[in-house]
DNA sequence: CATGCTCTTG
């Protein structure tokens, strides 16, 4: 019986009404519709309601629930239209833990195939991209697109995207040169794909290239740019993005103010970090864990667990990242109590199961607090098996508080996880030196080289005018090596000579032989950066430095001095901490 | 249909 005309006016009806809740993080108004749909048999009859079902709950907070349409669908004897597909495989690439969701992806592709569909460069462009993502197949991803009688910016862009995803920048790159028509959308994939693979100086240079070609910079790209300068320190960058978002009356949306947030946090300057927090109209879970993380950066525990009751109160629900967040700003501040109180919180009043980060957040406060029993205690009676990075936090506490026993019992554990890596060798080395035992300290060195153990070398940015200057340990290949050398002499007969300097020799790198120890101290990367900034900048400028690794002691000792001597301040981000040198002594108050 | 923010540790 051919549908009535009726029937064909309440489906314009609700069709348009579907397609007013498309995009709408509250999928309860479409599941309303759906049930009406459901009981007046509506729905059954109508491909048209389907797709636009489909479409809105794709968008939604749960695009699981377009799932079981495309069965039903199947099963009223109707079939799928072009409009249908690209809604219904976004919705299955946004729930990749439901059961049974690659099977149907493979369905879809099949039916798509048989009804002709895959000519439509939607279809097309949806197919290559759930092969790419949720079936993780790139290799048919690519052979799709090799294929595609039609291709347009948006194919070319997910697969930069899924290589970029899969820790392939070089191949993302090598679609990119090759695309003959790049839109906004491909250089913010590239410049992300380049933040996400950690190297932030390329995101920069992709984001430059796309500005000497006139694109217009759009907010997605601009977020990754900020993130860069994050990574990098990059201060000056990050503070001519924000101009540029005021002088284009730009609106700061969560993601653009977030971005800022942690930009400014990650750079050192964490109050303009929270003016523009304090800024932003609407903030979720995300926006208030980057200020509470930066805030613990900087060693402001206790304004940072403020901000976590502010959150509490405000009505945003911490989810189990903010917990890290305010674990994390006990770990900077030694709020031992105050974090068992808030592990337990986690658990009892918001129903979070601990992950093994929390885990490893609880084994750092305690063992670096000098609790190492408790902390063992922690370890074994974890429900899950610890990993490395666990393992890494008692080491850490056995090496402040010198405890050669339990530094022994980890390394058997951690060394089993991570046989050719360098940081359980460094610290155990570091522990028997430490406490006098250099016969031990000279074996582990030797066993270091017989295992070929490999080490990550230490590495400081700094940023003048606007550029950044990398120099990594050992390396003298600066333009400017010469001037830089004879820079740090003057500094060490200086802090010698009116400061009584002597170097500390207990943390030097462990394949160095003795007598070239004084050396290799004085060439750790971050004082050759300070170094070259004291030559670089003007007098009482202060100087931002970056580095991969923590700040050794004997760094440390010296950067203070030189903070006083050379009357600058020295602003140091370590691999996981702020250091703010100032008159000889430092923020962190000794405690890193 | 394609792009974006937070996440313990050495």
């Amino acid at each position: 019986m051919p549908p009535l005309r009726d029937e064909m006016v309440a489906v314009r009806r609700y069709a348009e009404l579907l397609s007013r809740h498309r995009g709408g993080a509250d999928a309860r108004p479409v599941a309303r519709i759906q049930a009406a749909l459901v009981t007046s048999g509506l729905l059954r009859r109508s491909a048209e309601l389907h797709d636009a079902l489909i479409r809105a709950l794709a968008g939604s907070g749960t695009p699981h629930a377009a799932l079981p349409l495309y069965a039903h669908l199947i099963r009223a004897g109707l079939l799928p239209t072009p409009h249908t597909l690209p809604s219904f495989l976004k919705s299955l690439a946004l729930s990749p833990a439901v059961p049974g969701a690659r099977r149907l992806a493979l369905a879809v592709h099949a039916h798509a195939v048989r009804l002709g569909l895959t000519g439509f460069l939607l279809v097309n462009n949806a197919l290559i991209r759930v092969h790419a993502g949720l079936l993780g197949r790139l290799p048919d991803a690519h052979l799709l697109l090799r294929a595609s009688a039609a291709v347009d910016a948006s194919t070319f862009n997910t697969l930069i995207t899924a290589h970029a995803r899969a820790g392939r920048v070089a191949d993302a790159r090598s679609l990119f040169d090759e695309m003959p028509e790049r839109n906004a959308v491909s250089w913010s994939a590239m410049v992300n794909g380049y933040v996400q693979a950690g190297d932030g100086r390329e995101a920069l240079g992709v984001f430059s290239q796309m500005q000497a070609q006139g694109v217009r910079p759009d907010d997605t790209v601009l977020v990754g740019v900020l993130a860069a300068c994050a990574q990098l320190g990059a201060l000056e960058q990050g503070k001519w993005v924000h101009g540029y978002l005021r002088a284009n009356n730009i609106r700061i949306t969560v993601f653009l103010g977030t971005a800022l947030v942690d930009m400014y946090a990650k750079c050192g300057e964490v109050q303009l970090g929270m003016e523009v927090f304090e800024g932003m109209k609407d903030k979720n879970v995300l926006a208030w864990t980057t200020m509470i993380k930066g805030l613990a950066m900087h060693g402001r525990g206790s304004d940072s667990l403020t901000l976590f009751s502010q959150m509490e109160s405000s009505g945003v629900k911490p989810d189990d990242i903010a917990f890290i967040g305010a674990l994390c700003a006990c770990t900077h501040t030694g709020l031992v109590d105050k974090g068992r109180e808030l592990f337990n919180s986690m658990v009892s009043n918001y129903g979070i199961k601990p992950k093994i980060e929390h885990y490893g957040c609880m084994v750092d406060l305690l063992a670096r607090n000098g609790l190492l029993s408790e902390a063992r205690d922690m370890v074994e009676k974890m429900p899950m098996k610890p990993d490395a990075l666990i393992w890494g936090a008692l080491m850490a506490g056995c090496r402040f508080h010198k405890n050669v026993e339990l530094a022994e019992y980890v390394i058997k554990h951690w060394i089993e996880l991570e046989p050719d890596k360098s940081g359980a060798y460094v610290l155990l080395g570091n522990i028997y030196s430490a406490s006098g035992r250099h016969a031990s300290a000279r074996e582990i060195r030797h066993l270091m080289r017989e295992k070929g153990v490999e080490k990550t070398p230490g590495c400081s940015n700094v940023e003048i005018k606007g550029v950044i200057h990398q120099f990594i340990v050992g390396d003298l290949s600066h333009p400017r090596i010469k001037d830089i050398l004879t820079k740090w002499y003057e500094i060490d007969s200086r802090i010698r000579l009116e400061e009584g300097y002597m170097p500390d020799k207990k943390e030097v790198l462990l394949d160095i032989e003795e007598e070239e120890m004084e050396g290799a101290l004085s060439r750790h990367s971050e004082k050759l950066a300070i170094a070259f900034a004291l030559i670089s900048t003007d007098d009482y400028m202060p100087i931002r430095i970056v580095k991969n690794l923590r700040v050794c002691q004997d760094c440390h000792h010296v950067t203070k001095l030189i903070s006083k001597i050379y009357g600058r301040e020295i602003i140091v981000r370590d691999r996981t901490r702020f250091h703010l040198f100032k008159d000889g002594t430092c923020s962190c108050k000794d405690y890193w």
